[in-house]
DNA sequence: TAAATCTGTCATTTACATAAAACAGGTTTT
DNA sequence: AAAACCTGTTTTATGTAAATGACAGATTTA
């Protein structure tokens, strides 16, 4: 399922959101994979356009992979094309398993600089006004494909025991504890956001698409912060999934999430 | 906060766009409250696009009270309108926190019907071709506002034991316990996808909008498939968190989701 | 005070998605 | 074989978002 429209629909056009909700359908399987789509002027009545907008939808589709148009006869739905390249992350275990995809996995230093902290971050690190945070801007690559954005913030002092050459090559967190930092907390949140331009720019999508976003707060024994990532992952390429166990009896009965085991 | 674009704006246009990315940018604090915007020429340049464009959707942020335009100086960022509302849920014990949920906000049951389950679904659940499920769809409300949009597939033997009326007061989860089926096992995917027109309108958010796409399989004892689980949720007003914390020493360290605490 | 920078506004032009309608030529059905 | 239905293709028309450029007036900076 390629959520990403292709870049021979108008962005935002009407076209596109009928690609958008027969994508949809298809996927919610509505459609089923073997049936038949409805006609052109079928559904050009039903989504309220014309047929020409039904049939640039159709023709992205098609490229996609999803349907197979047959002249004279219709569009049949096709089985969805098993995405072997999607990378998944435990968001239980997240950390190791960047370690991991770190080996996997290129990474490039977009920016790299040390200041002031912005007032956000600042507050999320528990840091006094102005002190000197390192922001570093990285994107990562598997088979080329550039799938996750990260901006990380770094206390100045923590962030001396490593380079930027380090950065390039090892995930963050590696090297913190390289450096005896002793790891302690962490505070992730997810939520979604559109591509601005630039982070559009790195990650080779279209301006306006959509992006999975985490943020994590990484604090030390004592409470401190170590670390703020802010980071955009491609939903085409990347998931987070997770494993939940129902455990306990009576009352006590409570979802856990499973620790070492994947899929 | 609103995502929600004003009318003012052509539905999936740029001026949309940008006006989403602002809005976006804001809320992340990549502009601060009290600070200055760029120039509306700095800002075009930026996204690529014209100056009228810009302004378009910066009156449209005006409009929202997210900024507030001086003329002859530029547009300063206001403070966000606190909308205390923001539901998080826990991601670890997602479904206990969902429980609670439903004594504090208000389903709406938009959908319901029982069919053959769609090809992907009926995988996903280990049923065979064509067994009948029940297909539900619901928008939940806190104080009013939609906040998640939910498609819910169960094979029919199991859905059996509630009817519609249950469904629109009560969380899908607590049905299953009251009716003796034995929960075991769940599998989580999280991912961002834009909103489709249906969606869009039950969300009360313009098309094209980022939404948190969660996915959910619920297993049984016996591993069979139970509840598969489409979620969509606004980011403005939902957001899912975790807490980490790292046991374990030497090369054992590792870690671990923490399960009863929030923030 | 002068210069630089910004917003407010207007007029003109361009670009393009969408609509509407008609016809040719496949495919399926009866 | 004919009828019904479908896709493929073209032509013309239209509505409108967006770009362009220019200028006035407000505000800040030097």
């Amino acid at each position: 399922m390629t959520i990403h429209a292709p870049k021979t629909l108008p962005e935002g056009g009407k076209a596109q959101r009928v690609y958008l909700s027969l994508s949809n359908e298809i996927s919610n399987g509505v459609y089923a994979a073997g049936t038949m789509l409805p006609g052109e002027n079928r559904l050009a009545e039903r989504f309220g356009v014309s047929r020409i907008t039904i049939r640039r939808a159709l023709d992205a589709l098609a490229a996609d992979q999803r349907i197979e148009k047959k002249t004279g006869a219709g569009s049949i739905v096709l089985k969805p094309h098993e995405d072997g390249t999607k990378i998944a992350a435990n968001f239980a275990t997240l950390m190791p398993q960047l370690v991991e995809m770190g080996q996997s996995t290129t990474a490039r230093l977009l920016s790299f600089s040390y200041g002031p902290a912005p007032g956000g971050i600042a507050t999320d690190l528990n840091l006094g006004k102005g002190q000197s945070v390192q922001t570093a801007i990285r994107v990562r690559y598997a088979d080329g494909k550039p799938f996750s954005h990260l901006t990380t913030h770094v206390p100045e002092d923590i962030a001396r025991h490593y380079d930027e050459a380090d950065l390039a090559t090892q995930p963050l967190f590696q090297l913190f504890e390289r450096s005896g930092v002793s790891v302690q907390s962490a505070y992730q949140t997810v939520s979604a956001t559109l591509a601005a331009p630039d982070v559009a720019d790195a990650l080779e999508v279209s301006v306006g698409a959509p992006l999975l976003s985490l943020r994590r707060i990484v604090r030390d024994i004592n409470g401190r912060g170590i670390e703020h990532l802010s980071a955009l992952y491609r939903p085409d390429l990347f998931r987070l999934e997770m494993n939940l166990s129902r455990v306990g009896a009576g009352d006590a009965r409570h979802w856990e999430p499973v620790i070492g085991a994947p899929e």
